[in-house]
DNA sequence: CACATATCAGACCTACTGAAATCT
DNA sequence: CAGATTTCAGTATGTCTGATATGT
């Protein structure tokens, strides 16, 4: 029961943080999240169906996070090539900008998360075994 | 980074399975510790500002949750015995009820939680250490 | 009067459901 | 035609801000 508490309050806590480190972004965690799986893609492109799939989030999520961050000008809508049912979220140039400086800011959290590297290595453990045994398709097994 | 981004889906998995055993009792997790609060006091009852601290959570928040478990029947607005500007949320006898029927379907979740007991006590130990470097008044230190 | 407590209205974010449009 | 992809409208939660009423 206390392992439950503590990831719900962790990641309360952990959320507000980000929030505020990616305010000066324009950006939530959420949308970075997006964005940064974009800016790791070979084109910087991909449907939305797979960014869905990927980030563990409901369709509908997707759409509203795509024209959030169109509105701010960090990602565009593209056509796909090949399927007329599809559509491509693509980072512009501003958004790799954007990505770059939010990535810097969330390292400075980190640097104070108040864990050695090999803690920060044990937490990631036990947490995946977690995601594992509830079933988390986005896990890396 | 990897451990950021495993308390953040870690949570998100685990809080859609309590609030899916929660369901049936007309509970969210928000509201349930909320009502697990109250059911640990001497008489089962709190000022709504107090909860607020201990769970770390906005005023307008609690009175949104115990608006909400009012309507339920599982707790009830009292007023505070020696400070007229003071409310007290109390938990009713069928709050009781609910809240160990609640506590029952957790420790089911947890029972498959995937991790040895000693496992538990490591992650718990752990993310205690982060929610202290985050400065979390409600950590138990 | 300064401060604390609780509430309320309004706004935002995220999520889900169900339906619709489009295309394979 | 069955199924996939995306969008949209509507609903619900929870959170925050700012304003307000009340009481210390």
């Amino acid at each position: 029961m206390a392992a439950l508490t503590a990831v719900m309050r962790t990641q309360q806590l952990l959320l507000a943080r980000c929030d505020a480190a990616l305010a000066p972004f324009d950006l939530t965690f959420a949308r970075f999240e997006l964005l940064a799986l974009l800016s790791f893609t070979r084109h910087g492109e991909l449907p939305l169906g797979k960014a869905g799939v990927r980030l563990q989030v409901h369709p509908a999520s997707i759409t509203n996070a795509v024209d959030r961050l169109e509105r701010s000008g960090l990602v565009e809508r593209v056509p796909h090539p090949s399927d007329g049912r599809g559509v491509l979220a693509r980072i512009t140039g501003e958004g790799r900008v954007a990505v770059g400086g939010a990535t810097l800011a969330l390292n400075e959290i980190f640097a104070d998360l108040g864990l050695s590297a090999a803690e920060a290595t044990t937490l990631t453990k036990l947490l995946r075994k977690v995601r594992v045994a509830s079933g988390d398709p986005s896990v890396n097994r």
